[in-house]
DNA sequence: GATGAATGAGTGTTCATTCAT
DNA sequence: TATGAATGAACACTCATTCAT
């Protein structure tokens, strides 16, 4: 259905040239259809992009709540983090940039998609990232590092992770992010 | 002079809302001044932008260039280098937000300055960065890391405290990531 | 039938937004069937229109000719038309606004429905009302009133009637309006 | 200046075609100007329609004030009334027509011009030629009409007068109307 | 009869920019 | 320096209409 093409076409503009950089010309020019048919499928510019929004972060918290369920060492439930980012911005980097772009200022979101999300994202990641760290200190497993800051500074990482494609194809940036918080964390 | 205002008014825009989500008449209505003044004083919003990114570059280069003059231990080099990022982001952080801003498809820069500053501000870093690495392993202060993968990361940090204003007025951060970096390279 | 909730809805909204305020979409959604559908029983919005104007004035001129073949004094053939008139505003309020409503600049009319019809409309009252007047006035029955303005004068009411819904439900006015032309006509 | 084209251009549009069937190309096509220019002198299509109907009401209620103000027999007050609607009709023909036109289904009229002008003018009106009544039947001047009826019924006719250009040149109709008036109200 | 998907032409509006003063 | 008036090009969006099913 030329549904998706609109979609892959409008995701691919706004995580290259952002919300306001992207016209609806282009995106159906791109996807193959006319300017119409966006508003056949969608409510307008705001809708396809929200939509897309949604659907991208669904699908990331999909991956996310995976690392919960997996009984593991604490430094590897972090591994695993870093991980999955890598392997989610090499499968899809479009629908991992949109992930920190920033709120696009003419935006309107009735529905509080992009807040709910970034919020909910944000804080999935401190108490994810914060309980790792308060149980890996307890037990021992980990030094005794800050945990607010230390959650941030992984945080930072993670959100580099996802913005630049740059990394995305080396193992080794990988390995060193890794080893750069065993050497770190663990004792 | 109302140039400056311009100025002022442009910088706050395209750092929060982007070179597409800025209007030359959002521009002008915060300078106070009318639309057509900016014609008088810039070629278009083109150069607007790229007048202020060339700026805001010169700013930051002049900052990073005392860096290398200062005599100190290496890794009172990698500290500073830090620091000075800390600093920066808290004394101007829309003209330092500007800094990591992607490239406006739109905009158009015969004269490569967006291209140009990016290039430049990469490879200083990496070269300042690589350089003292070298410097730290061959002297023995440091441990043998490995290189290349240890300058990105640096670099991922410093982008992080580019962009986010969260952490630019928390000492801790700042302290946490020195220290961290202390732990890894230090011997 | 779907087809009479189509007309139903588009009489509506033709005599209450105008033909170029109305939507086909507008018509569909408040007939309860999908756009395409009014396309397989009309050939377009236009013909929606012409149908249902034609289809009006149909059933307004059915009205018009009992009044002809009543036998009575002049005056009450007068009196017939005022009270016909009252009637059908009250009974179809809609239908009889469109009767009197300019023609949409924008309506493609082949087949002239909307200028055949309100011509014989203008023509219908001029000749029964002249017609009334003048034999009125030779049978001594009536003043001798100036008939061509008397006519316009009538028309005018008629008119009036004919649009404003605000007098359909007063019976007070159709007394005065009736009484006042006794006044005048009747010897 | 081209304002004033511009005025004058929508001003027939809209009385010929009404406010849904008027595009502003057209308007700004008839006014020699290129569209954005409505947009300098005026906020869209809704406030160049909101600001004529403003205008023209205003105009045509200080034609009405002057009729207050003459001291004349009860019956030259009616009598004036008549005459400056003719009047108007015939000097401004598109304009008068604006007063009566329906209020535009899609038109956004935060400021409620168009309300307030049309219940201005219906009070206006009902006030005026209420009072004549009232005191032409108390000093005898009047026959003891229906004041409410009759007023409705003068309104109707001054209506008809504003919309139905066909009357505006015919001396006989304003003659014949008023003659009218003269044999039902003057005893 | 009836619909989901799709379109060409056009609508009101905003954009960055220019020109005369 | 600074502005009021004006514009060409593009923008997001709506319109009546069609087509395959």
């Amino acid at each position: 259905m030329k549904k998706n093409n609109i979609i892959k076409a409008a995701t691919r503009f706004f995580a290259s040239q952002g919300y306001d950089g992207t016209t609806t010309k282009a995106i159906s020019d791109k996807a193959g259809v006319t300017e119409p048919l966006l508003y056949y499928h969608f409510t307008g510019k705001d809708e396809i992009y929200t939509s897309i929004l949604d659907s991208v972060f669904s699908d990331y918290f999909k991956q996310l709540e995976v690392l919960k369920k997996e009984t593991k060492t604490i430094f590897e439930k972090i591994e695993s983090l870093f991980l999955v980012h890598f392997t989610l911005v090499k499968k899809m980097p479009n629908e991992m940039a949109l992930i920190l772009s920033p709120r696009p200022a003419k935006l309107t979101d009735p529905d509080n998609i992009y807040a709910k999300n970034t919020k909910r994202h944000k804080r999935w990641l401190k108490s994810y990232i914060g309980n790792c760290l308060k149980k890996g200190i307890d037990s021992g497993e980990f030094n005794p590092v800050q945990v607010k800051e230390t959650t941030s500074i992984i945080i930072m990482m993670l959100n580099e992770i996802l913005q630049k494609k740059d990394y995305k194809d080396s193992p080794a940036m990988r390995d060193s992010i890794i080893d750069f918080w065993r050497r770190i964390l663990l004792v």
